[in-house]
DNA sequence: GCGTAATTGAAAATAATTATCAATTATCTC
DNA sequence: GAGATAATTGATAATTATTTTCAATTACGC
C-alpha cells in the first residue's frame, strides 16, 4: 500500500493538522520522487506549485511530517540531511548507492535476534535501530568497472 | 588492542601527516573519553592542554582523523555532529543510550547474510552498513520508571 | 641550524536551521 | 455561506555549524 499526497492528507488531519496548500505541495513533492531530497530541493520543487511557499514552511511540514513518521530522514556516512516519503509503511531500511545517491528500500530486518543478544550483554533497554546499507547498483557498478 | 593517543599519533607520522601539539591535544581528548563529542566539546576540552588551539583546527583535526578511519562519525535520529574514538580497531557498531548520550560497542555483527539477500534481490554490489541501536542505558531506564 | 611545505589561527564567508511576530487562512459552528 | 478562532504562514532576523582564505608559524628531513 503506497502513501499518497492524499493519503497523507487525510491522515495530517485526522490528528487534527490543517491540511494547508504549501502542506499539499510538499506532500505532492515528496510523493512524487522516490529519491531523497534536500529541504532545499523539496522547497524547489514546491515552489514550482506554489510560487509563494517560504523555505520556512518546508522545514516546518517536513519536520511535522518526519514527527508522525509520515517521511523519514536518510543518513549517510557524510550527513543526515535528506528526506523521502517513507514509503511502506511497514518497518524497512535504506540501501543508498554510493554513486548516485538512489534509495532502495528493503524490508528484510533479522536484527531482533541480535537486539535481543545486545540487550542480555548490556542490559539496555533496545527501542530501536538505524540500519543502512551503502553500496553501488547496477548502473553505477557498470560505469565504475569502466 | 586499544588505540592510545601515541599510538595514533605514530600513524599520523607514517601517513607523513606532521604531528602538531594541536593534533596531540585533539588526540589526547579523543583517547580519554569513551562518549561522543561534538566538535564544540572537543575543542573546549582541548584548549584545557592547548590554550591557543583554534575551533578550525579541531575540525581539521577531525576530518583528518575521521579520513584515516581513526574516528567515527556518531549518528543519531536527529542528526549526526558526534565524533568518538574508533576504539576497537575492528568492525563493529554503537548502541546509543537516549537517555544520557552514552554510547557502548557491540560487534556483533550478523549482516552478512542479510547483505548478500540484498544484493541478490537488488543487484546493488553492497560495500557497507551503517547500524546503530537506540534504547535506554539501565540507569537511564531507572530513572524513567520513577 | 635551515629550508620548505604543511599546518595553524583569526576573521570572514557560507550554509543550514530555528525563533519571532504580525498577517493570513483552514476549519468549526452556527 | 459568514464569522470566530486558533493554527499556520512568510519575512526577517538570529543562531548555529562549518568552510574558506591567507599571512604567519612550525615540524621535520636534511
Amino acid at each position: 500500500m503506497k502513501l499518497t499526497a492524499n493519503k497523507i492528507a487525510g491522515i495530517l488531519r485526522e490528528q487534527g493538522y490543517k491540511l494547508t496548500p504549501q502542506r499539499h505541495a510538499v506532500l505532492k513533492v515528496m510523493a512524487a520522487t522516490h529519491d531523497q531530497l534536500t529541504p532545499e530541493a523539496i522547497y524547489e520543487r514546491a515552489r514550482a506549485a506554489r510560487p509563494d511557499i517560504g523555505l520556512v514552511t518546508v522545514y516546518r511540514t517536513l519536520d511535522l511530517l518526519a514527527k508522525l513518521d509520515l517521511v523519514c530522514r536518510i543518513h549517510a556516512p557524510d550527513g543526515c540531511h535528506g528526506y523521502m516519503m517513507r514509503r511502506p509503511v511497514d518497518h524497512h531500511h535504506h540501501l543508498v548507492c554510493s554513486g548516485c545517491r538512489t534509495v532502495v528500500d528493503f524490508a528484510e530486518c533479522s536484527l531482533s535476534e541480535l537486539e535481543e543478544k545486545v540487550s542480555r550483554e548490556t542490559s539496555f533497554d533496545i527501542t530501536g535501530h538505524l540500519l543502512e546499507l551503502y553500496g553501488l547498483c547496477p548502473e553505477c557498478r557498470t560505469t565504475a568497472v569502466d
